[in-house]
DNA sequence: ATGAATACCTGAGAGC
DNA sequence: TGCTCTCAGGTATTCA
């Protein structure tokens, strides 16, 4: 389930490996891994053979390759996405998609089980990919800006947790943190957005901002040299989680046992001491 | 314009 | 054992 930090992680490992590598060959395995590629795989191999890749940057949980010549090639982890850094003649892993050769001998190795992911070429999208134009600058973002995010968040009608889901209005957080950050601030993730205090909006954009810091320092720093595994697992998962997944284990705040609610066609976990169910439309 | 619902996907695990 | 069902959830698209 990679997240915003999960990504980064992936990007670093993109940077310290693919970054001044030239495509030399582009493998196909799966055609719905290029969903959002229309002209199809053979163009898309055709676009990237011979073109070098010149940085690697992210949105939110989008991250991409910059080419020589201002083009770019989007990626998006879906569910279940990995890049993986391997010598051309290693067995495949499972669930590979598309494999890029590299001029040094390597593939970049894009596997997904659930193809949720995929990849684009973007063009012209070396700064920010067109594709992604719509969303948000994610908080690690030093142009991020509480302020307009404060005011827009306001606009709304929605609940909460929807509302920090939505990549438009702020970029990166998926359901593990956002659980994890109303929880710390603490919110009920049914708070009507149009009421909320901008103290807790201010507090929620904190806990949102180190949630990720955490699990960034905590994930970022355990990627192999050949192999760059970025799964979701970034550690953070086992050891720090304080309501993701902790449905019945007691509220390290106060003790009381952690509900899980049917939310979005996900689950949503809180305390229901801590966090107080809204009463109504208010609040 | 905005919010809500749905389609896209596979595999693990539960239940029978 | 093997079948069906449920669940995991980010995003684009469609609908209200």
């Amino acid at each position: 389930m990679p997240e915003l930090p999960e990504v980064e992680v992936v990007r670093l490992g993109i940077a310290d490996h693919v970054v001044g590598r030239t495509i030399t060959g582009v493998t196909v395995h799966d055609v719905r891994s290029l969903r959002r590629h229309l002209p199809g795989p053979a163009d898309f191999a055709h676009r990237l053979e011979g073109r070098t890749v010149v940085g690697a940057a992210r949105r939110g949980k989008y991250l991409w390759m910059e080419l020589d010549q201002g083009d770019a090639v989007l990626c998006h982890l879906g569910m279940s996405g990995q890049f993986l850094i391997s010598e051309a003649a290693a067995p495949p892993p499972r669930h590979l998609r598309i494999a890029l050769a590299l001029d040094d001998g390597r593939e970049l190795r894009f596997a997904d089980q659930r193809i949720f992911g995929g990849m684009v070429f973007s063009e012209d999208g070396a700064e920010l990919p067109p594709e992604i134009a719509h969303i948000a600058r994610d908080p690690l973002d030093p142009l991020f800006d509480p302020a307009e995010f404060t005011a827009r968040i306001r606009r709304r009608q929605t609940g909460v947790k929807r509302a920090i889901l939505d990549q438009t209005l702020i970029s990166g957080v998926g359901n593990i943190y956002a659980d994890e950050a109303l929880w710390r601030t603490p919110l009920h993730y049914a708070r009507n957005t149009r009421h909320l205090r901008t103290r807790e909006i201010e507090g929620l954009l904190t806990h949102i901002g180190e949630v990720m810091q955490e699990a960034l320092e905590q994930g970022g720093t355990s990627f192999d040299a050949l192999y760059v595994n970025v799964n979701g697992n970034s550690g953070y998962f086992d050891r720090s989680l304080q309501a993701y997944g902790q449905e019945g284990e007691p509220c390290q705040r106060c003790g009381t046992p952690i509900r899980r609610d049917a939310f979005m066609n996900r689950s949503s976990f809180w305390c229901p001491t801590c966090q107080p169910r809204p009463r109504s439309g208010k609040f």
